[in-house]
DNA sequence: GAATCAATTTAGAATAATTCTTGCTATTGG
DNA sequence: CCAATAGCAAGAATTATTCTAAATTGATTC
């Protein structure tokens, strides 16, 4: 029944950021959110902080925004072990670190000049698109 | 009702292997499950292979099977995202290779001599306990 | 401004891997 | 042999996440 022209309905220029991504009201706090406490948050931690500003958001639209920025790549998603998935949107190359003591997070950068290559004995032919590196222990004070 | 023909039931003589692990006629199936095809089931995959040799086993017998061996450093578990976890009996240290066109997930070893603190700028005193690095991508013919 | 129309949001239901509970059986040490 | 402990089975419970369906939004075109 349309007899649309419909050339650009979907996507409307100035509604879209770099990524590509429609930044909605929802989508922004949330993001903002991550911005503001790098503390590597659950989807749920993300929804009572997100209910600050948008009291009315509801959890599936957290996860929602959550999925989008992931794909558009603005967020990485963390997970260790079975645990409830953790967001963090540092973009640099990175990998983390559990203090089982603490339970906090640390991101952990490679020293300058590493390739995966140089230290994996890889598959021949192996295109790797993605790499998660976790690692889990204590920080000692000695 | 029955009068104890203790001798052959389950669980002959020597009961715990070099691991301090009780080694029930279920954990050995189990074991022996993973040893025979190294392909890194899931539980429900290991569940469908020991049935054919123990018919009345329960899923969650298996849960617990793989939960000790774990724990007791025989097996270790592998996750992938959020995906069921795997389970693979290669104790070397290595990382996993997840091929996502054919969903086949290889082992990689690091090259020799390989150290993570030469390669992560690691936190101060930081005492690593774990490691597991994942890695996404493809085998490209050409 | 009104109509349009896909994208987005929402609330709640559904899903699924895993864990827990309970009762039972087997095994071990005394 | 007996008591104590460990392990097993079946099914219920848990829970992070996804799905569904209906309502809303908002950019664009008329």
């Amino acid at each position: 029944m349309q007899v649309k022209p419909t050339s650009k309905s979907a996507n409307p220029g100035s509604s879209e950021d770099a990524s590509g991504l429609r930044m909605t009201r929802q989508r922004q706090e949330v993001y903002r959110v991550l911005l503001a406490q790098r503390d590597h948050p659950t989807a749920n931690d993300v929804f009572m902080r997100v209910k600050d500003g948008l009291p009315h958001i509801s959890l599936a639209t957290v996860y929602n925004c959550l999925e989008v920025l992931v794909e558009h790549r603005l967020v990485r998603q963390v997970n260790f072990e079975r645990e409830p998935s953790r967001y963090c949107p540092n973009l640099e190359e990175h990998c983390h670190f559990h203090d089982q003591h603490t339970g906090v997070i640390h991101d952990v950068k490679f020293k300058p000049g590493v390739r995966l290559g140089d230290v994996l004995d890889l598959p021949n032919g192996a295109v790797i698109e993605d790499v998660e590196i976790n690692l889990r222990g204590q920080l000692s004070l000695a």
